[in-house]
DNA sequence: CCGCGACGATTGGCAATGCCTATCGAAGCC
DNA sequence: GGCTTCGATAGGCATTGCCAATCGTCGCGG
């Protein structure tokens, strides 16, 4: 049964006259005819009671008239639904993020993201980079922000940008005179997130720790471990973005010897059929971050009087 | 848009996985994807995320399916109605029936209909041949017991049984006396129906009057008449049928010389698509009141005294 | 009585659709 | 590296859907 067919039903019935209904239909009257008569037959019943006079529905039809109307209005629903989010940048797309980054990069690119696509509703999600990845396998998410790249082929990715870690110190700390932070000179005292943070393990493989580091510490944000640093509790890196938020707290900030960095990439489903979304995403990301990018490349030197994240801040 | 669309995209939703839906749609796998990419294309959406793992809907898709659903149930209740009912035996059927053939039909039929039909919900409806023929070609009745044949091509007929008229007298009434009685003898007391009602028109014609009677009585129901008889207000004509009714009243019956008889035929519409189930009925009819013609045709001359209507009626 | 107009049914031809089998291509698994 | 699984693709064939033209019937008006 053709959802068609039933239109031409309704049509009749409705102009009792299969001149009309045909050109109501935009089809021509012998057609009306034709397929009607095979859906009388498909049906195994007379819909319409046809003399010279008048075309009138059986009573039979009558009854099927009203399912029919639905039928027709359910699918009429499905295209008008199908229409209204055919555009890929419209409706929702859900977007993992890792807690070291969420905090720092969303309040810059919210803005932008809105006003270069406005029908897309961006669902921030945050989370550990495991379980974005589990998410996003299990279509809970549609991307991801990440500071790895990700395993299988299943999934695919493209860097955004890349932020430099920075020493975080306390202002007495003997190492804040340096301009420059030898990464292996953090180690006696380094602080690191809980176990899953990729920033953990980023910023131990930066300082040249392989394994387990002894202080009992696994702070479970960024912000605690800032606040530990300012306490007196001991020296982190933290990604450039945090500068600003780190800066403060009264933390002292200086750049790293060998410009250990982490580059934020966006990831996404092979399969995902709304690739064009997250490509938009990642091009309105990349673009709002290349400023902070350049500055953090040609000021890395002076970032703690003039940090790069206060500056790309404060560009509009 | 087809409904067979919509049912293989059920189908892949519920299986995930396009072999499997194809087997429980009875198609190959290759029909199926191609149906679905054209599903897909006609409405501008991709509905399901392949990968080599897993097929998921999107969430468009889900959204859709509610629709889809409730599409595919009212086109399978349409042919679930539409079997139900296809029977032409099997439903109502309205059949206009004239008053001074109703009252003793019907009785006589009403067994024998339900025994031969018993899935035909036969709806009589009693009212004068100008209203059912009007009834009957609104649509408002499918066909009609009456004593005329009916003029114009949309009708059509057939004729059931002829009973024939008997002149009724008070049992005092000097006619009383003959075995046979004259039309034309019942003229100066007859009285007649209404206006409107066929037997009227044929009681006048039987006696050979042709335009108004004298007296002013119209009595409304055979009943009435057989009763103003009885009550020697004058003498009538009375259909075969009716002659236990009028033998009841304590009315002399007696066989016309002429033999005047009525027709009773049946009549529809010529474009009724159930004429299977108006001709079960006719048969069934005929059938029924075959015994009578037979007996009405043998033992007219001894009808007073074993009246035809109680003979056939003892018959079973 | 005949021609005419209205209207649904029928016909014949053509393009589009729907389905099949066979095959491909990618991915995962011994 | 071969094997299996699974969705996509290709080619061929029957069916379907549509149209223009025509038919058949009915009712109307001259």
């Amino acid at each position: 049964m053709n959802i068609r067919d039933l239109r031409y039903m309704l049509a009749v019935a409705e102009h009792r006259h299969f001149g009309r209904a045909a050109e109501a239909c935009r089809v021509s009257q012998p057609t009306l005819s034709v397929q009607l008569r095979k859906l009388e037959e498909a049906l195994g019943v007379v819909l319409f009671e046809r003399s010279s006079k008048q075309v009138v529905p059986t009573p039979i039809c009558e009854l099927l008239l009203a399912h029919a109307r639905i039928a027709v209005a359910e699918t009429e629903a499905m295209t008008a639904l199908a229409q209204a989010s055919a555009d890929p940048l419209r409706g929702a797309l859900r977007i993992g993020i890792i807690p070291t980054l969420g905090p720092y990069l969303l309040p810059l690119v919210f803005a932008p993201l809105r006003e270069a696509l406005p029908e897309l509703e961006i669902e921030p999600w945050e989370d550990i980079t495991a379980t974005l990845i589990e998410r996003l396998r299990a279509h809970e998410l549609d991307a991801a922000l990440l500071a790895t790249e990700p395993e299988g082929a299943d999934l695919l990715s493209r860097p955004l940008f890349t932020e430099p870690f920075l020493a975080a110190l306390p202002p007495d700390h003997p190492l804040a005179a340096q301009d420059r932070i030898r990464e292996s000179d953090l180690v006696p005292d380094v602080l690191v997130l809980a176990d899953g943070h990729c920033l953990r393990d980023q910023a131990l493989a930066a300082c040249g720790l392989a394994g387990p580091v002894g202080g009992a510490l696994r702070a479970s944000s960024l912000a605690t471990l800032i606040n530990m640093v300012a306490a007196g509790y001991g020296t982190t890196l933290v990604p450039g973005l945090a500068a600003g938020a780190a800066q403060d707290s009264g933390i002292a900030l200086r750049p790293l010897a060998a410009r250990a960095s982490r580059t934020i990439r966006i990831v996404w489903r092979a399969a995902f059929p709304r690739r064009a979304a997250v490509e938009s995403v990642a091009r309105v990301i990349a673009e709002r971050l290349a400023p902070f990018a350049a500055a953090s490349e040609r000021d890395i030197a002076a970032l703690d009087r003039a940090p790069a994240a206060r500056h790309v801040a404060g560009t509009r």
